[in-house]
Order: C-alpha cells, then sequence, then structure tokens
RNA sequence: GGAGAGGUGGCCGAGUGGCCGAAGGCAACGGUUUGCUAAACCGUCGUAGGGACAAAAUCUCUACCGAGGGUUCAAAUCCCUCCCUCUCCGCCA
C-alpha cells in the first residue's frame, strides 16, 4: 500500500503502472477523496492551532489574576467546529485507507504482460523426466497401495480436502520437513524460526491477506484470530512496526508451518489426492533486504528453492509470472512447477516472490543505515518470500516419479538419512 | 479463571491539568582536544501529516507519551472501554 500522500502525488502514475496487471480500483474515489482529505487536513490543523493560541491566552490571563470568561466561551465554540471537521477527517481517511489497502503491488518492469497464466513465461527446466515401461500411477493410488495414504479416514475425522498419512508415509513426510529446513540453515544461511499458527488481523494485512481475500482464510469463531495461509504471514510480521538496522540485512528466516486454507472458489480442482488441501504443511523462506538488492535476492532465495528439488532429483521447470497471473502483493514472481508423470504436466511446488516495499509499507518495517555519514534517514525494506518448498506436494512428486513395476517407491538418496536408512517404501 | 502492578522518544527513566514533544542518563552521530586500542568537553540527536519554496536545504503549523472515546478554554497527567506486559494464586502440556 502506498502512503496517503504518495497515493495522491503519483496517483496518475500508479494507475498506468496497475492498467499492466488487471485491477478493480476506483480511482476517480481515489482521486477525489484524497483532495478532499487534504483540503479539510488544512482546516482542522487550522482551528486547532486557532485553539492553542486560545488556550494560551487563557493561561496568561489565569496567571495575571485577569477575566479570561469571554476567551474561554469563544474557545469552547471552537472546540465544537473542531470536533465536527475532525469527524469528516476521519471518514475520509478511514474511507481513503479502506480502497487504499486493496491496491495491488506494481509488477517489475521486467515482468511480462499479459491477461493471465497463459501469458507466463518459461525461465528453464532442470532434470529428465523418468519413463516408465507401463502408465504412472497418480500418488493417492500408490499411497493407498502402499498403506501410508489415508483419504477415507481424513474424510471421516474431518472431511473433504484433508489427508491422513501413516507409517513410512508419514514419516516422509517428516524426513522431507527436516532435510529441508537443514539444507536452509547449514547451507543457505537462513536462521529457523517457529511462529505462533494463528495470528492477528493486523499481521493479515501487514502482508496483504486483508482486508480484500478474507474469504480465503480460516478464522476462530470467538476471537479475532486468523489460522495462518502460510509462515511468510508471521515471519514477515516478525519485524512488523520496527526498524532493522543496515548492517543486520539481509535477514534471512525459514519456517515449517503447516498451512491453513479455505480453498473456497476450486471446487472440482485437484479434488484427489494431496494437490489441494485445506492444511499442507510448507518449509517457507523469508528474506528482508535495501532496494537496490532485493532482485538479487529473489535470484539466490529462488535458487535455494530449487537447490532442494536439484537434490531430490525431481525434474522441474520455473516460470516466470505475467502481470495478469501475478498476486496481489507481488511485484515480481517465480513459480517452481515439478513434473508430474500421472498427469503428464508440471505443477506449481513452490512459489518466490520479491514484494519490494509493498508488504513493507502496510506493516512498516523500515531499516536505517548506521555507518558513514549523517544520513541517518530511515527507508522501507524489500521483503521476499519463497517456499522452499511445499512439502505434501514433495512427497507427490517423489511417490509419482519414482514409483517402481512393483508398487513400491525408491526413497531419494538424500532423505534415507532421515528415514532411518530406508531405501524403498514397500507394502507393509 | 482470581488478585495486583504497569505500558513515556533507539534503550533506561522523570514527569498527576497550562510555560511538556516531554528533565536526566545511556547509546548513536558531528566536532574540539589530548593521544595510544580510551577519556574529557561542546554540539546534534523521534515519527508522521499539512503549508511555504520550481526543487533541495530550510522555515512554519498540526498530531503522536499502548489504542480508541470522553471531561476541560487547555490532557502524558482526570474519567471510560479495549489491547499488551509483569507478579502472585488456581489450573494445565
Amino acid at each position: 500500500m502506498y502512503d496517503l500522500k504518495y497515493l495522491r502525488e503519483h496517483l496518475d502514475q500508479i494507475r498506468t503502472s496497475l492498467d499492466r496487471r488487471g485491477n478493480d480500483v476506483p480511482w476517480t474515489d481515489i482521486q477525489k477523496l484524497s483532495e478532499e482529505r487534504r483540503a479539510v487536513t488544512t482546516q482542522v490543523e487550522q482551528f486547532r492551532y486557532e485553539l492553542n493560541k486560545g488556550s494560551e491566552e487563557v493561561a496568561r490571563l489565569r496567571r495575571a489574576k485577569a477575566p479570561a470568561e469571554e476567551a474561554m466561551a469563544a474557545m469552547k465554540q471552537l472546540r465544537d467546529r473542531i470536533k465536527d471537521a475532525e469527524e469528516v477527517l476521519r471518514n475520509v481517511e478511514e474511507a481513503l485507507t479502506e480502497v487504499a489497502l486493496r491496491i495491488p503491488n506494481i509488477p517489475h518492469v521486467s515482468v511480462a504482460v499479459g491477461a493471465d497464466a497463459s501469458g507466463n513465461v518459461e525461465v528453464r527446466r532442470w532434470g529428465t523426466m523418468p519413463s516408465f515401461s507401463s502408465p504412472p500411477k497418480p500418488h493417492w493410488e500408490i499411497g493407498e497401495n502402499l498403506g501410508i495414504l489415508d483419504f477415507d479416514r481424513a474424510a471421516k475425522i474431518a472431511g473433504a480436502r484433508f489427508s491422513v498419512m501413516t507409517g513410512a508415509g508419514a514419516r516422509l513426510e517428516r524426513a522431507l520437513i527436516n532435510y529441508m529446513l537443514d539444507l536452509h540453515t547449514t547451507h543457505h544461511g537462513y536462521r529457523e524460526v517457529i511462529p505462533p499458527l494463528m495470528v492477528n488481523r493486523s499481521s493479515m494485512t501487514g502482508t496483504g491477506q486483508l482486508p480484500k481475500f478474507e474469504e480465503d482464510l480460516f478464522r476462530l469463531r470467538d476471537e479475532e484470530y486468523f489460522l495462518i495461509p502460510t509462515a511468510e504471514v508471521p515471519v514477515t510480521n516478525l519485524h512488523r512496526e520496527e526498524i532493522l538496522s543496515a548492517d543486520h540485512l539481509p535477514l534471512r528466516y525459514t519456517a515449517y508451518t503447516p498451512c491453513f486454507r479455505r480453498e473456497a472458489g476450486s471446487y472440482g480442482k485437484d479434488t484427489r489426492g494431496l494437490i489441494r488441501l485445506h492444511q499442507f504443511n510448507k518449509v517457507e523462506l523469508v528474506a528482508f533486504t535495501t532496494a537496490d538488492r532485493s532482485y538479487e535476492e529473489l535470484e539466490r532465495l529462488t535458487g535455494h528453492a530449487e537447490s532442494v528439488l536439484q537434490h531430490l532429483k525431481l525434474p522441474y521447470r520455473v516460470i516466470s509470472l505475467c502481470t495478469g497471473d501475478l498476486g496481489f502483493s507481488a511485484a515480481k514472481t517465480y513459480d517452481l512447477e515439478v513434473w508430474l508423470p500421472s498427469q503428464q504436466q508440471y505443477r506449481e511446488i513452490s512459489s518466490c516472490s520479491n514484494f519490494e516495499s509493498f508488504q513493507a509499507r502496510r506493516a512498516s518495517i523500515k531499516y536505517r543505515s548506521t555507518g558513514g555519514k549523517k544520513e541517518a534517514k530511515s527507508d522501507f525494506v524489500h521483503t521476499l518470500n519463497g517456499s522452499g518448498l511445499a512439502v505434501g506436494r514433495t512427497l507427490v512428486a517423489i511417490l509419482e516419479n519414482f514409483q517402481q513395476p512393483d508398487g513400491s517407491v525408491e526413497v531419494p538418496t538424500v532423505l534415507r538419512p532421515y528415514m532411518g536408512g530406508m531405501e524403498r517404501i514397500k507394502k507393509e
């Protein structure tokens, strides 16, 4: 979100930039409200100035033991006018903030213009697709045959779009979490975090989920808590309303959390298996940088997510999302898509984005340079995040890509230490 | 859940109605001096919004002492509601 002053002064520029992505922003309302806000603000401040002067006058008269009734009466009237003007100002600012929070981020210049996912650009591919003598099975079939996935019981105890993993399946999920965390903390320089899984409204607003996407979130009935849809929310908000020291940047965090999503509006899509669930596990990467280094950081962070797939030997491709497919808060996004043999297509397994200062403005996350000269001016950080990776979908990819003719699944070498040395998952 | 205490500038901490955007200290930054991995002294030192200026520098006004209301000519200070933190008791993993 843009601060209201910046918004007023750069309205046309912002509007033009956002034409590159579809948007439904009420620009004329914003312009009108912005101007009204400025006018009313000036009026209120003028009144307050008079009031302050009048009050000082009263104080002076009283000290001099002179009668002050007349001045006091005048100020009393002025105060009523101030209250009216303030009421108007409050309403205008509220209305303006409400629409301002719904303005999406401006895409980076390197992002291709396009209306929808068909305009996305493939950046690169990695790995070789496995070949099969008979048609490869979908992961739910493999998992149920092995007795490590149980969707029937998941539906019984919770409902549709939930999963139960058991035995080697549960262990594989846990192995993936530990492997990813170890890789990112030990080799990629991230600091591990275990955050709350429920957060307040301010945090959700800070990272951009609210106010526009409330219907995508699970919310507690009696308390103002939301279940996190991604660890991006609590981890980015770690530094909400903070001013960071420039020598501590970049800050890099990784967090494993379950994620909770309503998946409203996805009826009929991916109804079977682990692809689209109300609850899934994810290892997230989050970075805070200065403006001049954030795109370098995006490449680096994307590379960190890719390295997980490479170590697991899972074929994938990297997609740069076009303007029409870009998320609300993102300026640029790379999606990592893993190959799923049963579907004969690539499916999203990670999404790595640079939000530039979009979230930092909403959440008020700044940095101040300490070294050097006197310019101790603070500025907004750039925030980034990416999945490193979605754990459930990684498990899907392993089951499908490494399925064997006898129905067993080969365990990727790097995971074996985390699986007690197990090389194959066989029917128990 | 019960009882109590408290939330002030980057940090600590004074301040119970006007001259308080806020003493003092620490930290930071600039400078002076001496010099030896430092001290002393001087100065600067919050954030945001409005206006003036072509713009920067600068000047000026307004707001902010957890948040939001209220009382008053005037609120960090009095009243109400909420949020958060701490202590003790209870309960609990």
